[in-house]
DNA sequence: TGTACATCAGTGAACGCGCGTTCACTGATGTAC
DNA sequence: TGTACATCAGTGAACGCGCGTTCACTGATGTAC
């Protein structure tokens, strides 16, 4: 892999350090990402990573500043996780109500496979660390906007009279990424059918319903979603 | 009080010890609750406890018979405090729609008030700890029954075609406190209507839509009320 | 009412653990001439 | 191609911290006669 980026020329050329350094970040990672799936972020600890890959726990520094900004880094991974699966699943979809249940879809399937990422990035915060916005809001808005792409191009036939909705235009900011020209009772409901899907997942990956309630989760989810887009579009 | 006691003469006579026991054990709920509400869950610890009760840390051990016995007393505290919140904004209300509605909106004024003790049962697990389901399941189900018992008594009339809801009856279990007689596609719209109204609550207490989204949460609230109910009942 | 004994509350020291982070250091890898 | 110096990776010891939990103990409160 060297060799190659250098025959071809890419960039700098690496080095047998640079290559080190490289797979050396890459492994501190994912074995955080490990314990993270193991044992939650509040025991995430440098040393329990250090002892794993056998190395001096001071060894560590070397590619981390600090534990909090290993969590930093696993948030954003945990994000970009998610939003490639849900690109990748994205491909070749065009329907915008079909893209929406696909969003779904993919955050139920990613969330069950990974609850503690899940937990991480949409469950409740690490006490005593707020992630940096600056270096989260990229990969965590990557979701965010599909959905709100999906929202804007779908046909929307209110599944209430929207006269009930009682909501003036400056119930909504004006963040970066919302669509100018999403009428106020479609951005309203469409925040409440991602609420549902949403409150749906967590109360399948966080066990909120206790036992014995909802059995086949899979078939109540796909009625969620035929609920959230009716809510919407029709 | 305790002359009152020994007055009346209910049960028997409490003393000077049994008095300040009762005093201990609710000082020792108390302060842990203050803890967790400003570190969370995971930091909850015995010995700060006792630190601030100005008491060796092994004085705690008289009262409480470790840390996770500890946490399952506060998650059922947590339980009972927001059942008796919802009970006394239930106390008068008639109309089971209105019903529906008031415990949404206890549920989020309680969590808006408690975001900690909120995020302890209803957000992401404590690692390493598993609430034993039957001290917890008691003051856990307080706000289920009376959510089903709502939604059992409102008139049904989903706001979508029901037939678009492929559903079967064996998808949802039959746990104890579940009405027999909620016909199957309401007890669908009313799960997915909860989770419309938990997933709102989430996101304004976890800040999961991002700054600048939603300006007027209880307006946008309200709307979601609507909508929730709008789906079940017309 | 007074005394002997049992129960309980709280102490303080200790065990053993894991953590984040720093620091002076050795040895290997790169770079400039 | 070879040499001198700078950079980097990793070591191991240390600092200071907080934690849960146990244990032998003192002194106060209750109970039975």
């Amino acid at each position: 892999m060297l060799s190659l980026c250098q025959t071809v020329g890419m960039g700098p050329k690496p080095g047998v350090r640079a290559a080190h350094r490289a797979r050396m970040e890459r492994e501190i990672l994912a074995v955080g990402e490990r314990h993270l799936a193991r044992d939650g972020a509040a025991a995430l600890s440098l040393r329990a990573i250090a002892r794993e890959l056998g190395v001096a726990s001071s060894a560590v520094y070397r590619y981390v500043e600090s534990r909090d900004e290993l969590l930093t880094r696993l948030i954003i991974a945990a994000y970009d996780a998610l939003g490639d699966a849900v690109d990748a699943a994205l491909a070749g979809v065009e329907d915008p109500r079909e893209r929406f249940a696909v969003i779904g879809r993919t955050l139920r399937a990613w969330a069950r496979a990974h609850p503690e990422q899940f937990a991480l990035v949409y469950g409740s915060p690490v006490p005593g660390y707020a992630a940096p916005a600056e270096r989260t809001n990229e990969a965590g808005t990557r979701l965010t906007r599909h959905l709100l792409d999906a929202l804007q191009r779908m046909p929307h036939v209110p599944g209430l009279d929207v006269a009930r909705l009682d909501v003036r235009p400056d119930t909504y900011g004006e963040p970066a990424d919302l669509p100018a020209d999403l009428p106020l009772p479609a951005l309203t409901l469409g925040l409440a059918a991602w609420s549902m899907v949403m409150g749906s997942v967590t109360a399948e990956v966080f066990e909120q319903f206790g036992p014995q309630t909802v059995m086949d989760w899979e078939a109540h989810f796909e009625a969620v979603l035929v609920a959230a887009l009716a809510l919407v579009s029709g």
